[in-house]
DNA sequence: CTGGTTGCAAATCGTTTGCAGCGCT
DNA sequence: AGCGCTGCAAACGATTTGCAACCAG
C-alpha cells in the first residue's frame, strides 16, 4: 500500500518541486489541498477565489503558477472546453477520462469507452501517426434541462 | 442543381443576413471569401491579415465581427485546438469530421470514423443526455515528423 | 431618412511577467 | 549568503465594445 502511485499528492508534489530544484511552500500546500478537495474543473481564476477565501493573502499570480506546476507534475490535468478558460482537474491516480458536457446546464460528466479508445488509436496508426493523447467532448442536453424545457411548453 | 444546400455561400450568407435584419456589405462580402478562399483553419487576426492585403481599409473588428456571423450563419465552425485562439473552418456542404493533430509540425488531417460516432451516440444516450454536437482531437506526431527525429539520433 | 455598419481606439478577459522584497536551507 | 518564492502591478495577446461618421435599403 506504499506505492508509488498511491502516495498522497502533497509527497508526490513535493518530490517533483525537489527533483526541479523548487521547494513546497506554505502557499502551494494550500493551493493543492483546495483543489484537490473540490475535485471538478476548475479554473484557475475560480481556484483563486476559494484559496482567497482561506487566505486572503494569497495573490493570483501565485495561483497561475502553482496550478501550471501542477499540470507539469501530472497531478492536474488541463482541459479546455469550448469556452475561452482554460480548467485543470485533478488526474493523480485517475483513469483517464473525457467529457460528457451538457450545453444548458454546463454539468458535466466523465465518460470512458475502452471501444472508442481503441478506434482512435486505429484511426491514427492507418495516417501514419502515433497518437501522444486525444481529447472528445460530447456536447449535449441532459435529462434533468429537457424536463424544464418541456414544462415551459 | 438549384437545392437549397448547394446554393453558392454567398447568397446563403445574404439570406441568413436578411432573415436577421442584417445587410451585406462589401467588407462581409470580402472576409467570406477570403475565408473560403482560404480553406484551412484560420484564426481571426490570420484571416484579417489575409484580408488586410486585398483591402487595407478593412478593420480587424469587422473581420471578428463577420467571422462570428459566419459562425452563426452555419456557413463557418469554431474550432479550438490546444491553443488559446479560436480557428474557423468553413462548414457549408462539408461533412462533418474530427481532426488528428500532429503535435510537433501542427500538420492538421481530417478524420471521420462512423463506428465511433455511433458509439458516442449510445454513450451519450445511456447517460440520458441528448447529443448536440461534439468535438474529438487526436493529438499525436506524424510520420514525417518521427522520421526527422529519428535522424538527430 | 433610418438604422445597421464601419474603423478606430479604448476596454475587457484570462493569463503571464518583471521586479523588489521576503524567507527557506 | 544565495536562490527560489511571493504579491503587486504592469504587460500581454486575443477578442469585444463604445462611438461618431458612414452608407445601404
Amino acid at each position: 500500500m506504499t506505492s508509488s502511485t498511491q502516495e498522497n499528492p502533497l509527497e508526490l508534489f513535493s518530490e517533483f518541486l525537489a527533483e526541479h530544484g523548487l521547494r513546497m511552500t506554505p502557499q502551494r500546500r494550500l493551493i493543492l489541498e483546495v483543489f484537490l478537495e473540490h475535485g471538478g474543473h476548475l479554473a484557475a481564476e475560480e481556484l483563486y477565489d476559494c484559496v482567497r477565501q482561506l487566505d486572503p493573502s494569497v495573490g493570483q499570480a501565485t495561483v497561475y503558477r502553482t496550478v501550471k506546476l501542477l499540470a507539469e507534475s501530472g497531478l492536474a490535468k488541463a482541459v479546455r472546453f469550448d469556452e475561452g478558460v482554460t480548467r485543470y482537474e485533478p488526474k493523480h491516480g485517475r483513469e483517464h477520462h473525457d467529457h460528457l458536457i451538457c450545453v444548458r446546464c454546463r454539468r458535466t460528466e466523465e465518460i470512458l469507452d475502452e471501444r472508442i479508445e481503441k478506434l482512435q488509436e486505429e484511426l491514427a496508426r492507418k495516417l501514419g501517426f502515433v497518437l501522444t493523447g486525444h481529447k472528445m467532448d460530447l456536447y449535449g442536453i441532459c435529462s434533468k434541462c429537457r424536463r424544464k424545457e418541456q414544462e415551459k411548453d
